[in-house]
DNA sequence: CACAGAGTGTGACAACAGTCACAGTAACAC
DNA sequence: GTGTTACTGTGACTGTTGTCACACTCTGTG
């Protein structure tokens, strides 16, 4: 098993970017026009405080942003781009918890940085992404100043907190079939109608092995909600069966 | 099996008050030295803020502090007792996620108040408890005004995540047998050595049957771990399999 | 073209957890 | 005491998921 995962490990990346290809800034900087358009509800001076201390991070398809172990120094906003985070266990098995998107914050880097303490779980790019990393004592600072910074965080925390319970609910309520169909249309949400991943990969992210996700990929096939290719299914509708 | 789940659910707590027996205040109100005590980390000003403004409720055997569904106003702040926190599904199947202890926010409830929405989450009182209720216009002035409490309002998000993590981890990575050997330390950790429940009611936190936990619980005395009795297991040494 | 490597399909089997039926036992009310 | 009820134990069975073995297909390379 674990050998298996290993291969796929160096391979898992691969097909991925295939259909995500749009381009962005390679300089590590941002300017406050843009950033405005990532947050539109950061006022003038607070996007002014952010640029003037804080540092870009391109990271390329599979980098890490955080991974577990790693001590945290900065909160993480995501600029463009998409990253996966993972929970992984102590023998090396990993299962997604959630996506973030541009204008999202990593939580655990929040808390993290905030307490100067490890990070718990995985962070890593889909594709091509830019991350902003703002140092922890200025993060402090932009609680008690600005409101929507506060708001901001809190929002955060609540976001992802809830996206976590979904995912607990999918794991501890629903069979594999029904988080196979979570899983799917959570990736469409994000990526798209192409889901350009092996059976392996979902296998992987789902914490399950790659025969049983066939087998009901296939079932799910037969009810013509998707559609199997090599190394893509098409979706058509996944709301069928609700 | 709901059948079940329903007769189980009006004879849930009635064992559990026999070994925790602390008596405390009935009237509701509390004083600053009080206070002072389980939370010692709050300064004068901030207790008696606190205190100027907030209600203490108190919470018999068995009491909602929130449900699933509810509109949240105030952060909740446990005094003493103990609650039980659960997640919900819609077909009312529930487990536990975790305890909170006196001195403990309710992440749940900060969330939910700041943002004027609704509970996802459900707590119980396992024995008599008494809350804090702070009211959220209160709770976010606190914020701006009182270091102490900023810092305590991101520690309970925290802890609560990572608290979260955990069963989470359990759920997707272990087997029940390990489930439920995490259930019971968790169990002890807060409630001594003497679980008093019944097997049906730990089926229940666990989302599982009766049946698979009865031959689960078996196995773990045959290691010398527990003894079994009626409606109460004897805890000897839970990490002998570690 | 042949070949290698990755991806997919499939049948057989094992392990685990949930379900059912039923028996036995402790606690309690009468 | 009897009877009732909840709790526990147990064997048989089922369904889902994980594992193994192996065949087949697609794609890219030399």
């Amino acid at each position: 098993m674990q050998g298996v995962k290993t291969q796929h490990w160096f391979c898992f990346f691969k097909h991925v970017s295939l259909s995500t290809t749009f381009y962005h800034t390679m300089n590590n900087t941002i300017d406050q026009e843009e950033l405005h358009k990532i947050f539109p509800q950061f006022e003038e001076p607070l996007l002014k405080e952010i640029l003037s201390q804080s540092t870009v991070k391109h990271l390329d398809e599979g980098d890490e942003a955080m991974r577990s172990g790693q001590y945290i120094k900065s909160t993480i906003l995501l600029l463009n781009g998409l990253l996966k985070v993972y929970r992984e266990d102590d023998e090396g098995n990993e299962f997604l918890m959630y996506y973030l998107e541009p204008g999202n914050a990593c939580a655990m880097s929040m808390m993290c940085s905030a307490r100067n303490e490890k990070s718990q779980i995985l962070a890593k790019a889909v594709n091509s992404a830019e991350v902003l990393l703002i140092p922890t004592h200025l993060s402090e600072e932009l609680l008690k100043k600005y409101n929507t910074w506060h708001n901001f965080v809190i929002a955060s925390y609540r976001a992802r907190f809830e996206e976590l319970l979904q995912t607990l609910d999918s794991i501890a309520f629903k069979g594999l079939d029904e988080r196979l169909l979570f899983y799917l249309k959570r990736h469409v949400k994000v990526s798209g109608k192409e889901i350009r991943l092996s059976h392996q990969q979902i296998a992987y992210e789902l914490n399950s092995s790659r025969e049983v996700i066939s087998r009901l990929l296939k079932k799910l096939e037969q009810t013509g909600a998707i559609r199997l290719h090599r190394n893509y299914i098409e979706v058509h509708n996944l709301n069928i069966l609700d």
